[in-house]
DNA sequence: CAGTGAGCGAGCTTCCGCTTGACTT
């Protein structure tokens, strides 16, 4: 029987623990926290000095009964969970769940999962630290009583089941007021100048491309600019010489990883999370929910021994990086190899590319700086004062750009400043092949990709490695926002150019504002957004949660008492509520847009129950009217004209065997109705503009479609099976369930026996086999 | 699936941060 019980939180790290201690010690692991407030209510006395109500968590109900068996057994129960906040209210919770003897339980930490550090912490146990489980107790306690006091505002105000936190809401407040900033751009277009400049050396031709590092106001200006070139000569003025160098990142954390396995993979960030996760259990990697830039000191001597033998000594450069970012409580090292010999690693595709990024970036991490040459060389025009300039950058020494390059979000305007200049000297005479001016829009602010809202996130200290994948989730779940594309709209644009003498202006036209796989804010997240920012600013500010987290730092330290911090908190809160819930309108996000000419009333939009409207007439108008926002319509972005678009439908087509023909539109497009049946309209149809013939087209084309659709019926014997005609060819229906029909069989000949022995084969087959593992 | 949009009232929804599976398609 062994004499020691060692918990940790996670199985992985269980395993591995277990293999160092011999047959002495049992190491399990309690998978995270295992007791917290209860779900159903706040479960927190606020007039008791705010003493919460713990409850074992259901799925953790198991696992704690065997810890307490296992724990009654044993000399010794080690507690070993993480070094942190979290960590620290873990072993309080199972030094209590477990209802443990102070003194056969001891409290140990380690940052490196090996014997030796293993050991160590076992020679240096210490107790449960109070002071930082208070803080915990803190932050669980002031989270629990933003989101439960402020989501049943939301129900009561705007609609039920929607939701508010600490986390989540800023996440929201960032995503609207950056659709805001982007909506609100005002795009003021400049006109660049890039010019060919050719010459001749040692016999050979090139080409030097220059630009004017200015740009100019508008149209006339380029015009002026272009005549002024006409008779000009050019030279090289200088040429310019600098070195330059590039350092690498330092090796990922949670939040890196996402971003980077976002740009260079396309990985969504709960993807990376399963994938790395993956790899954390196959011990390929080290733990991947961490904000510690750290690297073990065996981790940096196995970077060493490879980048010595795979590139030589002057590659490496031993590196040390800190961690920067608010309320780091680095419990872990960085997201790494556990075996840097391996640049790459067995498994599916995916989880190969994932390890290989985490591989190339530790390892870059200890490389030398790369070395560079930029070179400016100045191009003088002998008709104007004003020099243009073409810069050029040559890798001198890679360094760790050797198996390394961060990618970055900004989409620059040019590749300006990369590649090797020609050969030039000063003085050098050159030839203009060709000058264009071309007009350039700048770019409005970016759309937050999940990335690098994780990103921003992660700047303001606002969420934890834990939660930056389940808090994207939620607020997708809860339809605040939405992942997708948005197509651009053209936009015109001037393009002047000079050659061989002559001067030509052209309009061209480009797309623009063009998304892929952005975060927009949906009308619902904007309301409510609205509605919290206009009676909680507090906690909808960007640094409440570094404020607070500032006081949780003060608990921990024995400087302030958990329940004051939350008391202090907690009344000026609850009164807002409280003043809220009495004061506040019920929110809509309600716009005026104007007046109907038709009728004379007021055109609105709004959210009602079902969703986003346009309304003609006031709420207690009795003759009102209501139409759905079509798919992609915004309440911000509604205009009088769009709404009135929408009132134009249903339109009603004339009579068809007695019955009206209308046509409208529904949530899967363009329809026809007639006689309470559906008859989608084709593509090339404008729902404004068909008329009664070619709306009886499409219902005779329906009709006589389903009329061949049935094959064979059996209506007298078995009227459940048929044989139809589908979108696939034919096959045999029973009740709700299809069948294929063998290739060799005639559908048109089939028997009920024949298909009654058909339906029995088919089912017999063996389902699918899951695809995805080989 | 092609409507609905108001109100009543029962019963429900909801937070953040630790951890993994157990479930289908």
């Amino acid at each position: 029987m062994p004499k020691n019980l060692v918990i940790v939180e996670s199985p992985a790290k269980a395993k591995t623990i277990e293999g160092f201690l011999g047959p002495d010690y049992i190491v399990k692991s309690c998978f995270g926290h295992i007791r917290d407030l209860s779900k159903s209510d706040i479960s927190i006395d606020v007039n008791n000095n705010y003493a919460p109500k713990y409850e074992i968590s259901p799925d953790k109900k198991e696992i704690i009964k065997e810890l307490t068996k296992l724990s009654k057994s044993v000399d010794t129960v080690w507690l070993a969970s993480d070094e942190d906040r979290e960590g620290e209210a873990i072993s309080w919770h199972l030094s209590e769940a477990l209802n443990l003897d102070q003194s056969k339980t001891k409290r140990i930490v380690f940052h490196e999962i090996t014997k030796q550090a293993i050991l160590k912490a076992i020679d240096k146990p210490r107790q449960i630290d109070y002071n930082l489980v208070n803080a915990q107790q803190a932050r669980r306690i002031l989270d629990r009583l933003v989101g439960y006091e402020l989501s049943p505002i939301l129900w009561k105000k705007i609609k039920p089941s929607l939701s508010a936190g600490r986390v989540q809401s800023v996440a929201v407040r960032l995503l609207v007021d950056r659709e805001r900033e982007v909506n609100g751009f005002l795009s003021v277009s400049g006109f660049r100048v890039v010019a060919l400049l050719s010459f001749t050396h040692q016999g050979k031709p090139y080409v030097l491309k220059a630009t004017l590092p200015r740009k100019l106001a508008n149209e006339q200006e380029a015009q002026v600019f272009l005549e002024s070139c006409l008779a000009a000569t050019f030279n090289v003025g200088s040429v310019e010489k600098k070195p330059a160098k590039r350092t690498p990142s330092a090796p990922f954390t949670t939040s890196t990883l996402q971003q980077e396995a976002s740009r260079k993979l396309g990985y969504s960030v709960s993807q990376t999370m399963v994938l790395a996760q993956k790899l954390y259990e196959a011990g390929k990697i080290t733990y991947m929910r961490t904000d510690s830039v750290n690297l073990s000191e065996t981790a940096l001597n196995a970077a060493r021994e490879q980048i010595n033998n795979q590139f030589g000594e002057r590659y490496h450069k031993q590196r040390q990086f800190t961690t920067k970012s608010k309320g780091a409580q680095e419990a872990h090292e960085a997201i790494r190899p556990t075996y840097m010999e391996n640049p790459t690693t067995e498994g599916d595709s995916q989880e190969k590319r994932l390890y290989e990024l985490i591989w190339k970036r530790t390892l870059a991490s200890q490389m030398s700086d790369a070395e560079l040459e930029r070179t400016v060389v100045k191009v003088s025009i002998s008709t104007q004062k004003e020099q243009l300039e073409a810069q050029g950058e040559v890798i001198v020494f890679d360094g760790f750009l050797k198996v390394y390059i961060e990618s970055t979000d900004d989409l620059s305007e040019d590749e300006e400043g990369s590649g090797l200049l020609p050969p030039v000297e000063a003085g050098l005479s050159l030839n203009l092949d060709d000058m264009t001016i071309t007009e350039k829009f700048p770019n409005s602010p970016p759309r937050y990709t999940e990335a690098s809202l994780v990103k921003k996130l992660e700047e303001l200290g606002i969420g934890r490695p834990s939660t930056y994948a389940p808090t994207i989730s939620t607020i997708q779940k809860r339809n605040y926002v939405v992942k997708e594309d948005r197509e651009g709209t053209p936009r015109n644009y001037t393009v002047l150019v000079l050659k061989k003498g002559e001067i030509t202006s052209e309009k061209k036209v480009e797309m623009t504002g063009a998304e892929k796989n952005k975060l927009f804010p949906t009308d619902i997240g904007t309301v409510v957004n609205d509605f919290l920012m206009e009676h909680f600013s507090q906690i909808m500010d960007f640094h409440f949660t570094a404020k607070v987290e500032k006081e949780f730092d003060e608990i921990a330290e024995g400087m302030q008492e958990w329940t004051k911090m939350i008391n202090q908190f907690y009344h000026p809160f609850h009164k807002d509520v409280e003043r809220t819930l009495v004061e506040s309108e019920r929110a809509t996000g309600s716009r005026l847009l104007g007046i109907d000419p038709k009728t004379n009333k007021n055109v609105y939009v709004r959210i009602g129950r079902y969703g986003a409207l346009a309304q003609i007439g006031e709420s207690d108008d009795e003759e009102k009217k209501f139409s759905n926002l079509r798919s992609g319509q915004r309440l911000e972005s509604m205009t009088l004209e769009d709404a009135l678009e929408l009132f134009k439908l249903p339109r009603n087509l004339g009579d068809f065997e007695g019955k009206d023909m209308t046509v409208g539109t529904g949530r899967f497009g363009p329809y026809i109705r007639h006689n309470s049946s559906f008859y989608s309209l084709p593509k090339i149809d404008d729902p404004l503009l068909v008329d009664a013939d070619r709306a009886l087209e499409i219902i005779l084309a329906k009709r006589k479609a389903d009329a061949e659709k049935v094959i064979m019926r059996f209506t007298d014997t078995e009227p459940e099976i048929q044989v139809l005609n589908g979108r696939f060819g034919p096959y045999i229906t029973q009740g709700k369930e299809n069948f294929k029909i063998p290739k060799d069989r005639d559908p048109k000949t089939l028997s009920l026996a024949d298909c009654v022995a058909i339906i029995a084969d088919e089912a017999n087959k063996p389902k699918k086999i899951k695809r995805g593992k080989k």
